[in-house]
RNA sequence: CGGGGCAUAGCGCAGCCUGGUAGCGCAUCUGGUUUGGGACCAGAGGGUCGCAAGUUCGAAUCUUGCUGCCCCGACCA
């Protein structure tokens, strides 16, 4: 992409509204923009990141046997009611009434219509285990909505929703969407930690919180230093096989939330020297709620004995838009945000010195071409600025390398490739450059 | 929903107390000089001072009401 034909409104100064770190940068680098409180147009760097998270999201709950499909985002009050939570809800629900005074509603989330989907069709314990997900707007009439994407009214969330015959059947999926959190929340270079949860207003008996370490956490967390340490179950994990061991592993350190924490209990489990004691941005939960919607709402399969039983259920999300302030909170300097690769709007930040020149030109021009042609995503900086202006926009937005062509290098024949992350930077020939970059970038 | 604060050009702000032609920096546009870490000179454009009522000869400024936004708390992906 060339930035003379993009839109990438970098701001200077900081906007007074944007107290923390993420919403800052998110909004100095030009990826948001606020409409109202908690509600955010997604600019075109922003929603590049926003669906390379919503890929990996959609990579691992397929490799976790999850089936994507896709719910409105208006739902009818009728189907709310079947749950009795339209009017338990209370007042984060946006209640909307249409044209012929039908009650509905913007979904704050979708138990119960993915239940009445299940229900419509399946009968048989012989079509389970199933697991549904979409990633999908929700809305949330917060009190206080803050933090920029943190906590918006509008956000994207992945909700996904397994159906199993009984308890047994459905901790064992309740374990493959918690070894896949694992997994997602590490290719986004998070560590997230799953804690011990209320269960809210969804309801239930076994869940998790999966937490993300940061200063600007919404919540005081207590855990075990062991965790940051734990290794993250590979490609080759075996989802059709018993992941209890692995479940086992990651819950047996104590992890809480303040709402839930006991610390005579934290205290007496973990040594002094291994306690955590920080602030959590929530990035998913899970929760096993067993039969809480598929009985009234009705949603049986006939088992194995020719008797209908209803379907024990489990919902597990993750904050989608959520997660890239969470991202940006734990990867950031004083200049800007540290994209990981996995996540970054662009890989390459390309920034010719001096357009015009006769030297930097054809160089840049090349090397755009090759780079684009290996798969590399680049953001090629061909604009009339200057250079200061230039270096300083590329590290508010943080791509992984930057390579900057200038007719001083350019005299020798060299570009200087610079790290984003630990700040490296080496004089390399075009040639050099492309593949020392090509390595780094395609796994 | 309780407490606090803000609203003046795209962004950041001054002016308000003490009413009298709406300003500054950055950004934008034009011309020129520059060019390796957010340049310089000269010029230009851009505002119903959040909205509405009131007081007044006259309101960005004083009064009242409303709306929007931010921060702290109680709730949540």
């Amino acid at each position: 992409m060339r930035l003379s034909r993009y839109f990438l409104p970098i701001l200077k100064e900081n906007p007074k509204e944007a107290e923390i770190v993420s919403h800052r940068l998110m909004l100095r680098a030009g990826m948001i923009r606020q409409q109202s409180a908690g509600i955010y147009s997604w600019l075109p760097l922003g929603l590049r990141v926003l669906n390379k998270i919503q890929r990996i999201v959609e990579e691992e709950q397929h490799r976790a046997g999850a089936v994507q499909l896709l719910m409105p985002t208006v739902q009818s009050a009728d189907l709310w009611r079947e749950s009795g939570r339209y009017e338990a809800y209370g007042k984060e629900m946006l209640r909307i009434t249409d044209r012929h005074e039908r009650d509905m509603l913007f979904g704050p989330t979708n138990e119960e219509m993915i239940t009445d989907i299940f229900r419509s069709s399946v009968r048989s314990y012989k079509d389970l285990p199933l697991n549904l997900y979409h990633i999908q707007w929700k809305f949330r009439d917060e009190v206080r909505p803050r933090f920029g994407v943190m906590r918006g009214r509008e956000f994207l969330m992945k909700d996904a929703y397994s159906f199993d015959l009984d308890q047994e059947k459905a901790v064992e999926s309740y374990n493959r969407m918690f070894v896949a959190y694992l997994r997602t929340y590490r290719r986004m270079g998070l560590t997230a930690i799953p804690m011990r949860a209320e269960t809210g207003p969804i309801g239930g008996d076994l869940s998790h919180e999966f937490i993300v370490l940061a200063e600007t956490g919404e919540s005081a967390v207590y855990c075990h230093s062991d965790f940051l340490e734990k290794d993250i179950p590979g490609n080759d994990v075996d989802f059709d096989g018993d992941l209890s061991a692995i479940v086992a592993d990651w819950t047996s350190n104590y992890a809480a939330t303040e709402d839930v924490v006991d610390m005579a209990e934290f205290e007496a489990s973990v040594p002094e020297d291994k306690r955590i004691s920080a602030r959590g941005i929530e990035v998913g939960q899970t929760f096993y709620f067993g039969t809480k919607y598929s009985e009234p709402m009705g949603a049986t399969v006939t088992g194995p004995d020719g008797k209908d039983v209803p379907v024990h259920m489990g919902s597990y999300g993750v904050g989608v838009s959520r997660l890239l302030g969470a991202i940006i909170e734990a990867s950031h300097d004083e200049n800007g945000i540290i994209w990981p690769a996995s996540v970054a709007p662009f890989h390459v930040g390309l920034v010719n010195l001096k357009p015009g020149d006769a030297l930097t030109d054809p160089v840049c021009e090349d090397l755009y071409a090759k780079m684009e042609a290996a798969g590399i995503e680049v953001l090629y900086d061909d604009t009339d600025q200057r250079a200061g202006a230039k270096f300083a926009a590329m590290d508010v937005i943080g791509l992984p390398y930057q390579v900057i062509a200038g007719p001083r290098g350019l005299k020798d024949g060299l570009l200087e490739v610079k790290d984003r992350k630990t700040g490296e930077k080496e004089m390399l020939s075009a040639e050099a450059t492309l593949n020392k970059l090509t390595a780094a970038l395609t796994v």
